[in-house]
DNA sequence: TGACAAATGCAACTATATTGCATATACTAT
DNA sequence: ATAGTATATGCAATATAGTTGCATTTGTCA
């Protein structure tokens, strides 16, 4: 399902009995687009850009909203701070880049098994996980 | 290597060109001794118990000072801060518990066919991977 | 359209982390 | 053992990320 329209965004923060205020459709419509997680400062940053009145309590409030109804899901990628993804999105993982701290999102990741291993071996309850890779992006190696 | 001990902290921390001083010496032996990474305040109290005078600054100057000497590895698990542990520890991965918060250090991980196929794919130079589970803990469970 | 619960704006506050600077201390050479 | 020097520390101020209380505004639904 595509959210990049109002409509589609009003709904879907009804469905998760959200009420749809401008600041929460447009961020939803953000996160639909963006192929990386994004931080609260980029947030507000897009809110001014579009002129909808704003305050990063605010912000704050909303991403923590989000989180807790399951429409996004936080990360923390060593910066610092967190940074949300539409948690509608496909399982993926991050390359983020050490030097000039680009992040790309990879997909097709089969860890399924090493999960299966834990849960098994440690009676660990998996609900989620979260890969990481380092290192140094293609532009950059030049 | 153990550097449970006094005199081979000294010796980790002369080789990595770094004053041997009681709170690094400490800190060096606590995050050996650790099966989990440590956050600063951890580092803290510890500190504060053996009477060891220090200051909040001074902790956060000796990670960051291990951390760009390669002796410690910072990490964060969604937790809005940063843990510590050694860089020496064998490859490995955490299982954090979203209830009660405790972590448990994995190992034998084989995601190095993985990194391969980034390296080759997407031309990325991976230097590191972050691996964490999230879910509930056997404890926890019941 | 009006009532009401929910969301916002603002200000104050907390936690985590950084920085400047004067003082103290570990290391080196003697 | 000691003095000299670069390094590390303590303290205070500051920065950044995030939270909370409360009065006001706004989205939703009857």
């Amino acid at each position: 399902m595509h959210l990049t329209n109002f409509h589609d965004c009003k709904n879907e923060l009804n469905e998760a009995q959200l009420r749809a205020t401008p600041a929460r459709i447009a961020l939803m419509q953000l996160l639909e687009k963006s192929d990386k997680p994004l931080d609260v400062q980029t947030m507000i940053d897009f809110l001014d850009k579009k002129d909808i009145k704003t305050d990063p309590a605010t912000v704050f409030r909303i991403v923590n909203m989000f989180t807790e109804k399951g429409l996004v899901k936080p990360i923390q990628l060593n910066e610092g701070k967190f940074r949300y993804e539409l948690s509608t999105k496909a399982a993926h993982h991050h390359l983020v880049c050490e030097r000039c701290g680009n992040i790309e999102d990879i997909s097709n990741c089969n860890i399924a098994a090493l999960e299966n291993d834990i849960e098994k071996k440690k009676h660990f309850k998996v609900t989620s996980h979260s890969l990481e890779f380092f290192g140094v992006c293609e532009s950059c190696q030049r």
